[in-house]
RNA sequence: GCGGCGGUGGCGGAACGGUAGACGCGGGGCCCUCAAAAGGCCCUGUCCGCAAGGGCGUGUGGGUUCGAUUCCCACCCGCCGCACCA
């Protein structure tokens, strides 16, 4: 190099961000024909065709739309390196899809309510309002330092009551259609600090806080009728272009399941009890019947009989316990007797019930037919409590299924009951299938899976039971009794009771109320005249609703918002929906596989069948991105491996940053940090930015260029020698890096672009300044998605100040991709033996030829008899010998 | 237990069934320099060999194939979900 230059990222990166600032480069408007938009400034400038382009790519009102968006973040402290991440990846895909020529939506917003936020403040002292605008203003400002391109004029906080309006106005949609309800439900009560308790504040049945013992109280809750969706939200998975894993996770969260609902009748109550049963075809080896604890007809069962105090006592236990240790996995069954007995509807029998905690009181109608014989479960349970096991299935012979086979008599079966020795003396339970015994002799002998259906078909006739299918998925509760969320508009009124705050009132203002504490009831409460207000309907005195929403509310509608998002009439013009609608790639983390997904989902669909949406699915494809770890661990404060994008961008610049986060791994991986490689990345756009200067300066010096006066570069299509070997290289990075793009492989993409410079500076002395500048052109061209500062930078120092984001995508010529001679690889019985030059329209027999006549090819076929040769045109001969 | 994903040099990672290890990091050598920083050039899976070349190598064991990191079967290990779901 002719002098010493450095590559300074902090004087290059504020310019151009600038300008863009200035410009409002990345802001599309809802009219596509309205000037000023990315698309119609790239349709202005794509005659001049750069980078190796032919056919410059036409935008405009034709032009395809693409919706990119990254979830919202959560404003707490700073931006991570996560964070850098997804906006990393968002921003690459936004740019590649711009420049492709489509109309690109690439919004921002902030999902500012929460409990995060609120404890943050109840901690600091800092009411949440203003450590969560402090939060905003750092993020802000960090994405315009990494240069992400964002369409600002639709910027939005979830937090702001111009968006939560809207929540609300949802919320009293959804509200109209009975799709939110209240509904008592049991929760977790702290006597002591008089606050309901999360479960995981419950630690040995005791308040983590001051150490009473918790309660459960039956409380009022708003749900959201999610489980209405439940077999849509199944099924329209297989339509959606999402990873297997995530569509797997949400199939098991709705937890579909087949079979049977069954009445089991108590006649001393003259009570039906209807169960849930995948397994009817094993019915009549029902031995028993148990209750959840939580059930509310346990108390009236036991209610006068001996076993009342036992029972009471054996409930108050159970609901005491956490989740987690009532749900682990191997504990002993316990249970305690209720004294009664229900009737099984296909034999008659009278089979006892009890109450136990390994039954659930969310799952199916909160009691089950037991059958020892055939579950795991009931077959603990009557093994410790003396019940009857009975077989109801055969095993087939040779048969391997639940239960093991073993050899002589079957001790384990205790039963009190005839029935129970059978011919097959193999182990019980048994959980696999085979022919019916014991049962009636309509089926008895009949497979258990061609008798199941006969069997629900019975049942039906006689009205005992019915096909059913069953979900693992609940509704969802969205009451929250905390300070900083979207209020629920609604008020309670003495004469007309629930009643909705009308439309026009909205929204429903949080208060300003000094101590937000958590404190038993919703700290809105302490607010008196905020909460006092007058009864729409009748005028009369009325109270608020004082509990907020669930954060996930709020964030389940916002990618509908930022097509409208300044629309201050209503939550959206459908048309303008109808213009962006649906987000054509979702770019997030997996934490959100679950619920963040599933309930925006829910939101489409239920908004779509009141009529407000004309599409089911909001995000057409979904990208999960990988977690950043420093030294192998999730960075965290206590580990204090924390690394802030904002010492890197400082240190580096965001363009190296950006690209060393999508260098290091596949993006959809997790990636381990490492400083090292920061420098390495750091190198490489030193180097480019380098070789450019120079190479500006050299063709400066030859031809007189300065800024200004030059197209962009001209496809160069002939030369030789190092010249042809570049200008291939630049064609092969072309169509390396715009098919990696499309499968988000940016590793291979950046790599790539550093083959292309390898070879620009090898062979520097070698060609002409035209190729150089072509090669290097191409090069920022096609890394300008990853590192836009430093390659708008070198692009317009290439091209008479051409501005790289306004050139349409390259396309390799695929005359370039192909050559005429290669390097034929021989191998002898699949081992490589020589490499030979080989033209490229080689017949299979010349090279055949070719390959016998490599030296050490020669060497081994040595005395060996030919048995084959196979020829992969373009790529090897192997010959097998013998 | 069920479901999903993964296992390749010292490290991160490449590789339509066809040259295993692209690219980068780290390491070694050299150039530039009074010296250093910065930068540039070369080498770098492993073993044998002066070299030419050869052996061995993608978690383990089988299979299919002219040829397997890639496809199939069984297993081991790791990570992530879900989990007494009837």
């Amino acid at each position: 190099m002719s002098e010493q230059r450095r590559y300074e990222p902090q004087e290059i990166e504020p310019r151009w961000q600038a300008l863009w600032a200035a410009e409002r480069t990345w802001e599309v408007a809802n009219d596509a024909d309205a000037p000023g938009v990315a698309g119609a400034a790239l349709a202005r400038s794509a005659s001049g065709s750069a980078g190796g382009a032919s056919g410059a790519v036409s935008t405009g009102p034709q032009a395809t739309k693409s919706y990119v968006l990254e979830m919202l973040p959560y404003p707490s402290g700073e931006p991570h390196i996560g964070h850098l991440k997804v906006y990393s990846v968002g921003d690459a895909i936004a740019h590649f899809h711009r420049r492709l020529g489509r109309r690109v939506l690439h919004p921002m917003g902030y999902d500012a309510f929460g409990l995060p936020a609120e404890n943050h403040a109840i901690k600091t002292g800092v009411h949440p309002r203003d450590s969560t605008a402090a939060s905003i203003a750092s993020f802000r400002r960090q994405f315009h330092e990494w240069g992400i391109s964002i369409d600002w004029s639709r910027e939005l906080g979830t937090h702001e009551p111009r968006y939560y309006r809207w929540t609300q106005w949802i919320f009293l949609e959804l509200l109209r259609a009975g799709l939110a309800y209240r509904k008592e439900a049991a929760v977790k009560w702290c006597p002591h600090d008089q606050t309901v308790l999360a479960n995981e504040q419950v630690l040995d049945g005791h308040c983590e806080r001051c150490g009473a013992e918790v309660e459960i109280r039956q409380l009022e809750q708003w749900f959201l009728r999610i489980t209405d969706y439940a077999e849509r939200l199944l099924g329209d998975l297989d339509g959606i272009d999402w990873p297997e894993h995530v569509k797997t996770m949400q199939r098991n969260w709705i937890g579909r399941s087949e079979g049977a609902e069954v009445t089991f009748r108590c006649e001393a109550l003259g009570v039906d009890y209807p169960v849930f049963t995948t397994r009817p075809d094993t019915l009549f080896g029902a031995t028993f019947f148990v209750m959840a604890p939580e059930h509310p007809d346990v108390p009236r069962l036991a209610a006068r009989t001996e076993h009342e105090q036992v029972v009471h006592d054996y409930v108050n236990h159970a609901l005491t316990e956490s989740g987690e240790e009532r749900s682990a996995a191997d504990r002993p069954k316990t249970g305690v007797a209720l004294g009664r007995t229900v009737t099984n509807p296909v034999n008659g029998e009278q089979i006892p019930m009890y109450v136990a905690d390994y039954v659930l009181m969310e799952y199916g109608t909160g009691a089950i037919m037991a059958v020892p014989g055939h579950d795991e479960r009931d077959h603990a349970f009557a093994t410790a409590f003396g019940l009857p096991i009975r077989r109801v299935i055969e095993e087939p012979a040779g048969a391997t299924g639940g239960g093991q086979a073993v050899e002589g008599q079957a001790g384990e079966q205790k039963a009190g009951d005839g029935k129970a020795g059978t011919g097959d003396t193999r182990e019980l339970p048994y959980t696999g299938d085979g022919p019916l015994v014991n049962s009636d002799p309509r089926f008895d002998g009949k497979g258990n899976r061609e008798a199941l259906p006969e069997i629900v078909s019975w049942l039906d006739h006689e009205g005992k039971g019915h096909a059913s299918v069953n979900y693992r998925l609940r509704d969802w509760l969205v009451s929250r009794q905390r300070y900083w969320g979207c209020p629920i508009p609604v008020v309670y009124c003495e004469r007309c009771g629930m009643v909705p705050v009308p439309e026009q009132d909205l929204p429903v203002e949080l208060p300003d109320v000094e101590d937000y504490a958590p404190q038993g009831r919703s700290p809105l409460a302490a607010a008196e005249d905020w909460v006092a207000t007058s009864c729409p309907a009748c005028e009369g005195p009325a109270r608020r609703e004082t509990d907020t929403m669930d954060t996930f509310v709020d964030s389940s509608w916002y990618f509908l918002r930022y097509c409208d998002a300044n629309n201050d009439s209503a939550a959206w013009d459908p048309a303008a929906l109808r213009q962006w609608m649906p987000v054509d790639q979702y770019i997030g983390g997996v934490e959100h596989a679950i619920l963040h997904l599933m309930y925006a989902r829910f939101f489409c669909k239920a908004l779509a069948d009141l009529g407000h949406l004309d599409f089911q699915e909001p995000f057409r494809a979904l990208f999960t991105q990988g977690m950043v770890t420093k030294d192998g661990a999730k960075m965290s404060k206590s580990r204090g491996n924390v690394v802030s994008p904002a010492s890197i961008v400082e240190r580096y610049g965001a363009d190296t940053a950006r690209c060393y986060i999508l260098f290091i791994a596949p993006p959809d991986q997790d990636a381990d940090w490492s400083d090292d490689g920061v420098e390495g990345i750091h190198r490489f756009l030193g180097r480019l930015w380098r070789l450019a200067a120079e190479t500006a300066e050299r063709g400066a010096a030859i031809e007189g260029v300065v800024d200004g006066q030059v197209e962009p570069a001209q496809a160069a299509t002939g030369g030789e020698g190092a010249d042809l070997e570049l200008l291939r290289k630049a064609h092969w990075a072309i169509d390396k890096v715009s098919t990696d793009l499309r499968r988000f492989a940016f590793n291979t993409a950046i790599a790539a672009v550093m083959e292309l410079l390898n070879d620009s500076s090898r062979l520097r002395e070698q060609v002409t300044v035209e190729s150089q500048r072509f090669a290097l052109s191409t090069a920022a061209s096609l890394l300008f998605p990853f590192a836009p500062h430093v390659c708008a930078e070198i692009y317009a120092l290439l091209n008479g100040g051409a501005r790289a984001w306004e050139q349409p995508w390259p396309q390799a010529d695929p005359a370039l991709l192909e050559r005429d001679t290669y390097e034929l690889v021989c191998q002898v019985n699949g081992k490589l033996r020589d490499r030979v030059p080989a033209p490229a329209d080689a017949t299979p027999e010349q090279l055949k030829e070719l390959c016998r006549a490599a030296p050490n090819v020669q060497a081994h076929l040595d005395g060996k008899e030919i048995v084959k040769e196979i020829v992969v045109p373009g790529k090897l001969v192997n010959v097998v010998v013998r």
